[in-house]
DNA sequence: GATGAATGAGAATTCATTCAT
DNA sequence: TATGAATGAATTCTCATTCAT
């Protein structure tokens, strides 16, 4: 593994674990075998740590939301599986989840306004699939898609909080159960 | 008002605003137009505060979900009302709401097996509703009443990072969708 | 001596003899027998220090000018005057003029503004004289005030590189010589 | 324009403008267009740089102050053309000259001793003329040659803090200005 | 009850320089 | 000749907390 990819791990795992606050530069070099001064060559500041942990996942659950609301079917079928994927991916990643769903607020106003948008874009093809539902009959027009759209993502992204992968529920199973009960709870 | 509500309450503002460690203690103060001396006159340390504004709503949110859920009536208007109830309740209050939903983690670890157990009893109280919907055949049984618990919970507790009370939808709206959502995604 | 008094002799003591930039907060601290907090509890940082230790110099001397100009007599005596006082009150603090004419640099942008605004108007001070000379026909016209004015204080700033109040020349003589100078320069 | 060149160049345009201390070896090689050790193969170390800078310029002066003193002619003229000679050329390199008047002390101590060598025999030398004109009667003897070579090289070395070869006075008559002063504060 | 000066342990960041390639 | 990754020591500044008054 090349130092940028020993940096970005130990920062993630640490990052999930105790909050971006809590965790010094000393902690994540020490973790990954470097010195400061290398992780200063790579990266400009601790919270372009951040930045790219975000970057990564946001960027793979984007592809693959949006290749799944452009696929055929169905919309309840399209709008399932971009449920279900985003909680495996982010199950997959779980550290790299966490960070995210926790430590946003700590990125420099500029890189904020960055992954915002971003997470804007995301929202909004979501988003654009239950309205897509709505206007087709398929699902209930008496709430508003964007409420829904935040409640489900709202859900998702305390998963960090509670859920423990290896624990009672396999991450395939939780996957089912919250698509399930967004389904259910847009069904016309 | 008194000193140490002075102090809560200038607490409260900036920990939402901000998050817990990016407020100085001396900024609190400030704010609250005392010295520092005064506060640890009445507050052991700076967590001491977190923990009293997460006291304070949680004790307000299990009294009313105690009564809420001891009432008479169909189980799905009781849950209906609690999941009204813990949202209008915390909105009224967004800035103690906030400050719960996103700083926990820098609790001590004593005062953080405290609050977990006291939010511990808050989530099985209304877990226990589901299950009794589920029991009665009002409810579906195929998701775990746990999960969906910690669904609804999940969206309230992100809250904070996209509502605006005084924005396009009012609190007591937000409340019924969100409750709406609830109960149809758990229709049997 | 007070601490914040204690830490403005450290500073300026350290700051004449090895240059700002090259002066550590924990040295003038340790002269100062105090710590780092202590120091950051008075000054909001360490240019604060140099801008404290500038202001000292710089309101006295214009005190100084102030009087001199405002007094009755030829306007030769009163520039001669006026010339001499800087001179001696630099050499009296010689170690604060010497960080005076070496570091203002390294003044934050803001308070360079201000210090050079006062310095200006001791500039604009001691210039009037000249002037005022040169309308009365004390001294030739043909240079202009404001030259002449900077070619003195040239001088005088450099005397922090090469001038040794316990050498050969004691400071009362070089500031007779140095006004001598002037003087002469500047006769019809 | 070769390498070392370009780095000679971008630093002595950098240091004036931001002082030795504040630029870094990076920003200098980033202006110049090579890397840090392209840098590093051609000069020892960052004060070496500087040193170049000073090193070019001084021997300039000097080789015009040795023929200009050696020139047959009333030593009033002699020095009032070295006078103007040491002025022309400073602004000439006017960003050489800034990093020559501020930056001597960030020099190694060796280096240091070499440059003080330097610089105090074009100071003699520049002395001798006074002198010169002290013993034939021309200048005033009631001012040490020291004291009014010292005074003249202090108003030069602040020109960088003040002049701007861009503004109302050109070189050209900034020379002459001083010249005359110094001519004129001397004169028997 | 309340003050505010002082502490001291750490934090992020910078940077000249080296060296294997 | 030239690269640029890596070092490691130093630097400024922050802040919760204590304590004599």
């Amino acid at each position: 593994m090349t130092v940028p990819e020993r940096l970005i791990d130990a920062a993630t795992r640490l990052f999930a674990d105790k909050g971006y606050e809590r965790v010094a530069v000393q902690e994540v070099v020490e973790h990954a075998g470097v010195t400061k001064g290398a992780m200063y060559h790579y990266f400009g500041s601790k919270d372009d740590l951040l930045h790219e942990i975000y970057g990564r996942l946001l960027r793979l659950q984007t592809e693959h939301l949006k290749k799944i609301a452009a696929a055929d079917g169905p919309v309840t079928k399209r709008l399932r599986e971009a449920a279900v994927d985003v909680i495996v991916t982010s199950i997959d990643d779980f550290d790299a989840a966490k960070v995210f769903f926790r430590s946003m607020n700590h990125l420099s106003a500029e890189k904020q306004r960055e992954v915002r948008a971003e997470r804007r874009r995301f929202h909004e093809m979501f988003r654009a699939l239950v309205e897509e539902g709505q206007q087709d009959g398929t699902f209930r027009a008496d709430v508003p898609a964007d409420v829904a759209t935040y409640y489900f993502f709202g859900s998702l992204h305390q998963l960090g909080t509670w859920y423990r992968p290896d624990g009672d529920i396999p991450p395939g199973r939780l996957a089912e159960h919250y698509a399930d009960l967004l389904i259910h709870s847009l069904k016309a």
